[in-house]
RNA sequence: GCCUCCUUAGCUCAGUCGGUAGAGCGCUUCCAUGGUAAGGAAGAGGUCAACAGUUCAAUUCUGUUAGGAGGCUCCA
């Protein structure tokens, strides 16, 4: 018989025997990819290494250092996952076990309601070390689907998957699950099967080095009202090496944790007396929050925005007439009965910057018009949904709203977004991502071609930044099209921070006007924008983005004063007296405690500069500096220290300097 | 709201197979005067989250509540 021609990736051809599995075809390229290889992609779909070649096929073979091998392997661990729990708990029954970031889950029903506890993890994991020494084989079978439901007669969620998929209802969750007329299995052993499109590793020998991380619950399909399951989620990966990388940057980003730092560096607290998801901001928190506030008003300022203060109870009919008790009112805290109204804390500033708008007749000589307020704002989030500053109930945002006409709509978005950019940039982010979420298909407000318009003047502004982004299509709000902006932190992790968001919805409700230059009445558009988001995120974001050692401008106590000993605390005061003239936040430590115990303290609580000043200094007029992350040096001048601190200061330094008037 | 786990001194944590508790740091006082990451000693500090139940006896076992962590769901 004569050979078969495959194509690889790189365009060539290759002849094998009729017959030659992947594997063969991975051996005859080469002894370190056959070892390598976990699976294929033949002709566009994902195949076992055993799958059989046939003439012409186009084949890629998968190798556990590539994504989607990681993700086999993943998968297979996840089998063995539900292997083992099968085993342990006679009567258990199974769902779905996918492979995600990182890692997999698998989701388990235990007989009479019996639940996961962290020991069980340890005896799971123990069990699927046995499965993995065993090597036992993944072997690949294909039934119909009548007979996948026989063969999965006690597991009523494998039945339920499986007639949905042979009902055409299946959706993208079950991808990994099944998928076609056919309903694929793989069989380990004579007694663990399970339901799968595959393709897996060989055999479970291929797999190791994973760990079960925790235990959760998860609704059936996700669902509220469905059942909970037991979900075990585990990490897996090619090598030991990998793994203990894996676990290392969980340990580092454990240590970056703001909820941890907040509480070591003193800045803020969650007291229980005050009632979950609300925070109180200690002196070395607050003057960081102050210096943020500080530097948004005097950018607001410089940017052309006009400021608001509004108070933070509002008349019910307020969000009535904005909409918010419609939509809005599970995220609202309960309602006051008071005099003859009830009254709401608001979730929103937006409805009271509506009334400042409408508080006087409008010209289209005051477009736009740009009213900002660090507003502070109540939801009722869920107690299961706080987290620590990033998940809150009473917030405060940076928050503005834009009244503009449709022709300044294009320009004013333009400078929007480079204004979000700035900002962010000042804060050391420099890795962006965008996403535009266009028109929702359901249903929503304003007319068609307000949507193009405010939709098309968003693309030109994500193209003149230059920002990378993804479109949301059909993902906005019911009432205007709006943008994200992602940033990465110093640990690569993903944050959405700002929003643009465009609102046709608000300004009709209100009834917004103004007087157009051949003085009829037009409706202007409204913009609501948050730069930090919230305050307090944006705080929690940064003390993990810098992993708590702020830049000179934040830092709480930018430099600490050591007299070496008694004999130099005047000259220590001096120093004291001479930065704090020149607007620099120092503490002096006495010399009570030892040198090296005042160091120790002032490095752990991360402070940018510590000084040592002792006799020789005295004489010379210079200090000893010990930067944070740097080394020591003797002998500078204080002249020569004072201008380095100016010079880190940056443009942040105009705050503390009067600016001319005039 | 749901699932699992957790709550012991200001902080970080031991511990008690049921007989009311310890360490380190911090704080106070005394001694030590030290040139770049923990000097020494003494002392104060706890209704073992709260409430209820079982028990001769509960910080320990059980239940409820509150708070926290990790998930699920939610985030107009």
């Amino acid at each position: 018989m004569a050979d078969i021609a495959v194509q690889l990736p790189d365009g060539s051809s290759r002849s094998v025997a009729p017959g030659t599995t992947v594997a063969g075809l991975a051996a005859d390229i080469g002894a370190g990819l056959a070892k390598a290889a976990i699976s294929a992609v033949v002709d566009g779909g994902e195949r076992d290494l055993n799958h059989q070649l046939v003439d012409g096929d186009q084949v890629e073979i998968v190798t556990a250092d590539s994504e989607a091998g990681l993700h086999v392997l993943r998968h297979s661990t996840a089998h063995v996952l539900a292997q083992a729990v099968l085993e342990l708990w006679p009567g258990a029954t199974f769902a779905i076990g996918p492979p995600i970031e990182n890692g997999f889950y698998y989701d388990f029903s235990l007989p009479d309601g019996q639940t996961f506890n962290d020991d069980d993890l340890e005896r799971i994991e123990a069990k699927m070390r046995d499965i993995v020494d065993a090597d036992q084989p993944f072997v690949r079978s294909e039934v119909p689907a009548s007979e996948a439901l026989q063969l999965m007669a006690d597991h009523p969620y494998k039945r339920d998957i499986i007639e949905r998929v042979s009902s055409g209802a299946a959706d993208s969750e079950l991808s990994t699950e099944v998928s076609g007329e056919v309903i694929s299995f793989y069989r380990n052993t004579e007694s663990f099967v399970d339901m799968c499109v595959g393709p897996h590793v060989p055999s479970t020998g291929r797999l190791g080095h994973f760990k079960l991380m925790s235990v959760a619950g998860a609704y059936w399909r996700g669902d509220e009202k469905q059942p909970m399951l037991q979900r075990i989620y585990g990490t897996a990966w090619a090598t030991s090496k990998q793994l203990k990388q894996h676990l290392q940057r969980l340990q580092e980003a454990a240590k970056r944790d703001h909820r941890k730092l907040a509480n070591e560096l003193d800045l803020l607290s969650f007291p229980s007396e005050l009632g979950g998801g609300l925070a109180i901001w200690h002196p070395k928190g607050a003057i960081a929050r102050k210096l943020m506030e500080d530097d948004s008003r005097r950018r607001h300022e410089d940017g052309g925005y006009s400021f608001a203060y509004t108070p933070h109870l509002a008349n019910g009919n307020l969000f009535e007439t904005s909409g918010h008790l419609d939509f809005y009112a599970d995220g609202m805290y309960p309602p006051m009965e008071m005099d003859n109204g009830t009254y709401y804390p608001k979730p929103m500033n937006c409805p009271m910057h509506v009334l400042v708008y409408r508080s006087q007749q409008r010209s289209y000589r005051e477009l736009p018009l740009r009213l900002f307020e660090l507003g502070t704002v109540y939801r009722y989030e869920r107690a299961g949904t706080l987290h620590g500053l990033m998940r809150i109930r009473g917030f405060t945002q940076d928050d503005a709203h834009i009244f503009v006409d449709q022709e300044g709509l294009a320009d004013e978005l333009a400078d929007l977004l480079n204004f979000v950019l700035d900002v962010l940039r000042s804060y050391g982010f420099d890795d962006f991502t965008a996403k535009l979420s266009t028109r929702p298909a359901e249903k929503s407000v304003g007319s068609d071609e307000i949507w193009k318009l405010a939709t098309d003047c968003l693309v030109a502004a994500l193209e003149t930044a230059e920002l990378p982004y993804e479109v949301d299509e059909g993902g906005g709000a019911f009432y205007g099209p709006k943008i994200d902006v992602d940033v990465r932190d110093a640990i690569g992790r993903s944050w959405q921070l700002s929003t643009i968001q465009a609102d046709f919805a608000l300004p009709e409700r209100f009834d917004l006007e103004y007087v157009a230059s051949d003085g009829s009445r037009k409706r202007p558009v409204m913009l609501h924008r948050a730069l930090m988001g919230s305050l307090e995120r944006f705080f929690g974001v940064l003390i993990e983005h810098y992993a708590g050692n702020f830049p000179l401008w934040l830092a709480p106590v930018q430099v600490e004063i050591l007299p070496v000993a008694e004999e130099h605390a005047s000259y220590g005061s001096e120093i004291f007296d001479r930065l704090k003239a020149a607007g620099f936040r120092c503490e002096l430590a006495e010399p009570s405690d030892p040198l090296g115990k005042r160091i120790r303290r002032a490095k752990t609580q991360k402070i940018p500069y510590v000084l040592v000043v002792g006799s020789d200094d005295a004489s010379a007029k210079t200090v000893g500096v010990n930067p944070r992350g740097g080394e020591v040096e003797r002998d500078v001048p204080v002249d020569d220290f004072l201008a380095r601190l100016e010079r880190e200061m940056g443009d942040r330094a105009v705050s503390s300097s009067s600016s001319p008037t005039g």
